[in-house]
DNA sequence: GCTTGCTGGTAATAAAGGTTTACCAGTTAC
DNA sequence: GTAACTGGTAAACCTTTATTACCAGCAAGC
């Protein structure tokens, strides 16, 4: 008896071709080697791709083994040994749930919620001592090994340890932004687009002295924020777009934001990644006599449902925390009970909210 | 046995939407009406067309009578529904999580991982529009009987719903504070406490015109609160505390903080209740050239994450989110094992955390 | 009366999912 | 050596599904 029987389960045609394959191979239809892909095409009326994702799930099942130019092998054909499904979505960041920004944590609510309703539970493990440090691969490795899930989220993940999760054999899934080259499924928004727009913004408003401030250890998320910025100065020769770190510390952001202000020519347009670092920018150039807008102009690339509260209203770009979670959740459904998954890189498109904080030089 | 297996059915989304619904009407979870359109589609996760889709068909195979403008009948024949074990855990709030202030969305997050582990699932649901209404006991006891739940969570609950609730022979539980006289088992904060400390503090520091800033149609928190910060002022004479109202709206509440400070002499202190409402005064007023604290004073009842990045910092009282979920998850627990029907008050007291907000005049 | 917020009904547009087609490189048999 | 198979990969294309509007009917509250 299902508690949640109010569910569709949204079986793609490869599932069903797995199932079907499955079928066939639990029956013993062939025996030694497999009949070939385009052969199989035919008797099942599914097309080559179609029919590839689900060869191999059953691959990575233990079902079947292939090698380039030769037949698939029937590994196991009378192994009725199933493996128990694991009923366990495992999510991994850097800090725990109540430290990251309310939006992140309105949708990993609603995440859970999702996959609940899907009869898995979301179990989250933290890794703030270990995150940054030479050992992660192997505190990771540990963690998972003691941890079986059938999927593993990757939250906000450094360059080696979205690395580690690509080469392993683990079910594993970016929530956020990918690095270069790394062949890690992930659902992300696009910052690269958003920051190109917001830097748009600032160039049509008549702003030619203006910066983006970003994190120090950047995360794959502000790089494409930083790229997308910079493109958007390719055009305009005589305009020099500046780019400031800091190290995401409430003294550390105030420091910058000293330095920055003493030159001879301060910015007149600052672009933001959190809304956090534009609440505490905004709020501490206030505080030392800088009028917002007049004297600057803000845009935030994320927002938080605190920014409604501020005053002046900050210009910034939203994403539907539910849609976000549906399609995180959605993805990691169709890993969890296949494997396989045609569109590898999910990228919402925030949209755009004026604010006060925007106005023309 | 299936003499043909080498084929895959290709069931579109309609089929298994279909397929989901004929199944719940066969085990009656719905009775006399089907929920509306939009709400189906939230609970299946699929679009409308798609739904509109299966719906027609099931009411061609004479499940289901529609008419325009009143929602959907279901004419199969009616049973007594056994009772199964449940193991949902309802809760219900004003608004979705999505618009809750973070610390919330932190709790129930947790809240709902604590109940995860206990094989529990924590079902969310909204009255938005009838709310404060009159008809809200009306829509509740619907909503009441459409899902059964073990047991109920009652978030930030009117009078008139925690009378409701409390008279209902449902099991249930308030997440805050409880109006006076009512029998309902509550995880609640200190207001009280929270607030008389908060009135000592401005008295302490010199403050003699203060005003204690709240929602209009109160919640049980927001007067356990306002008695407490009436309390600290009873010893004092010729001091004469101020309470003014708003409507929780940016809008309304910087309407009031006009009001205010338009007067002849204007307070020097500022209690206020949540940290959206300090933020949004603190930012108004420092816009408006008060300044903070040499002109005014502010302490705020409530925390959250984003405060630490105001400046100036704002002094306010915290509690662990973990702490107050785990009260509030054990206490469900209990109710849901065996019912105990003693009513238990849990109250948590947070903790002050000074700030720069905080001023001797 | 009026407004508000729900209900089902409809259509246009955007975005996935799946197919087709093509080409590439490795293996085997003639 | 070459032809004919094998699996591996990528682009163009079509179909299904999702999103977003809008409309008119119904019911409750003012």
């Amino acid at each position: 008896m299902n508690s949640s029987p109010l569910i569709v389960h949204r079986t793609s045609l490869i599932e069903q071709t797995t199932g079907a394959l499955r079928d066939a191979l639990n029956r013993k239809i062939w025996t030694g080697e497999m009949p070939g892909e385009r052969e199989l095409c035919l008797r099942f009326h599914i097309s080559r791709p179609t029919l590839r994702a689900a060869l191999q799930i059953l691959e990575r099942e233990g079902w079947l083994q292939s090698q380039h130019g030769k037949k698939r092998v029937i590994v196991s054909p009378q192994s009725p040994f199933k493996k128990a499904r694991l009923k366990v979505v495992a999510l991994l960041s850097p800090v725990p749930l109540s430290e990251i920004v309310p939006h992140s944590s309105i949708w990993t609510n609603r995440l859970r919620e999702f996959l609940a309703e899907e009869g898995l539970d979301l179990q989250v493990h933290t890794g703030r001592h270990w995150w940054h440090t030479k050992a992660a691969e192997k505190q990771v490795a540990l963690l998972t090994h003691q941890n079986p899930a059938a999927v593993w989220v990757l939250f906000s993940g450094t360059e080696r340890l979205q690395q580690w999760f690509a080469n392993s054999s683990l079910i594993s899934v970016a929530a956020g932004s990918v690095h270069g080259g790394i062949g890690l499924p992930s659902v992300d928004l696009n910052h690269r687009a958003t920051c190109r727009h917001a830097a748009g913004q600032f160039l049509s408003h008549g702003h030619e002295r203006v910066v983006f401030l970003k994190r120090a250890p950047s995360a794959a998320g502000d790089l494409e924020s930083e790229q997308g910025f910079l493109e958007a100065f390719r055009l305009k020769q005589n305009v020099s777009p500046m780019i400031e770190e800091h190290d995401g510390t409430p003294d550390g952001i105030r420091r910058i934001l000293s330095t920055i202000q003493r030159r001879k020519s301060p910015p007149t347009g600052f672009l933001l990644t959190h809304a956090t670092t534009a609440l505490l920018t905004a709020s501490t150039l206030i505080q030392r006599g800088v009028r917002i807008p007049q004297d600057v102009s803000m845009i935030c690339r994320d927002s938080d449902g605190f920014l409604d509260y501020f005053c002046p209203s900050i210009a910034r770009y939203e994403v539907d925390s539910r849609f976000h979670a549906q399609r995180l959740g959605r993805l990691i459904l169709q890993l969890a009970n296949g494997g396989a998954v045609r569109t590898q890189r999910v990228l919402l498109v925030p949209k755009f909210f004026p604010g006060e904080s925007l106005a023309a030089i």
